[in-house]
DNA sequence: CTACGTGCAAAAGCTTTGCATGCGT
DNA sequence: ACGCATGCAAAGCTTTTGCACGTAG
């Protein structure tokens, strides 16, 4: 959860190298977002709200965009209303959201290679896995 | 755009078998999906309004609800916030959008084929296509 | 004649924006 | 000290909901 290409404190770093400014609440909304996993900014701003009661929905809206415009953050949408944001601090991956269920996996990115392949032969698309939400049904919900 | 499993006027039967009842604004806002391709619930009203001025947004998100539940329109997400609706009367499809020019492209299922059986041997999941929508780079905005 | 579907208006989410203040650099 | 980032409040959108009326069957 803390390993990756951008182990350690290095995206602070980076984050200033852009001009940006490191305060506790991208601090606190970069934590929240890793530690949920996958959240809607408002699951990240009670997360965030846990340490920091006073932090503000625009915050997390602003600090999001500022995140994954840094690429430490990435958002997927695994449901037909919200975003989901979840941390790059792992591997990439792309998901898979049962209907009936509700339950979100994760899947590497590997897996769709083929499909990769053929949409850059076959139609010269450049594709972005890591935005990828395949929806249908689980192995649990699809048993007859 | 009227042939299909669907040719014809067999939807109507099918709507009256399950209880619904037949309604201008029903076939009309059926028509103003088949019309343009692929459209938010605003651009379906905008649309219907052209012959029916009077059609209201509500009916138009209560009758699309009906229509997909029919198996006559699906949605897919075609940008981060509005679901864009299009009709089944063709053969079923995924999709392509661009985020550098927009453009949308629909490609045949069978391309993603690959993938799916990969998802169904080693994660059990039985992906739906159709409502599979690929973000990316298209040929043209990938150019050097 | 029934009761489902529609139009209208208001409510409900969710996200964005304008400002004054606060704080990182 | 400068000016970006934040909190707050209000506006903006899209979608949903409650009701009374119209109309399909």
């Amino acid at each position: 959860m803390t390993d990756g290409p951008d182990a350690g404190g290095d995206w602070r770093s980076r984050l200033r190298e852009q001009g940006y400014r490191l305060t506790p609440q991208r601090e606190l909304i970069l934590a929240a977002v890793e530690t949920l996993g996958h959240a809607t900014p408002d699951e990240v701003l009670a997360e965030a709200r846990r340490t920091a009661p006073s932090v503000n929905a625009s915050t997390v809206y602003r600090t999001l965009e500022v995140l994954e415009g840094l690429g430490l953050v990435r958002h997927a949408h695994l449901s037909d209303r919200a975003p989901t944001y979840h941390s790059v601090g792992g591997r990439e991956h792309f998901h898979l959201k049962c209907r009936n269920c509700q339950r979100v996996e994760s899947v590497d990115p590997e897996v769709a290679g083929g499909l990769l392949e053929a949409l850059r032969t076959q139609h010269g698309f450049v594709a972005d896995v890591g935005h990828l939400t395949v929806f249908g049904r689980c192995e649990t919900c699809e048993e007859p």
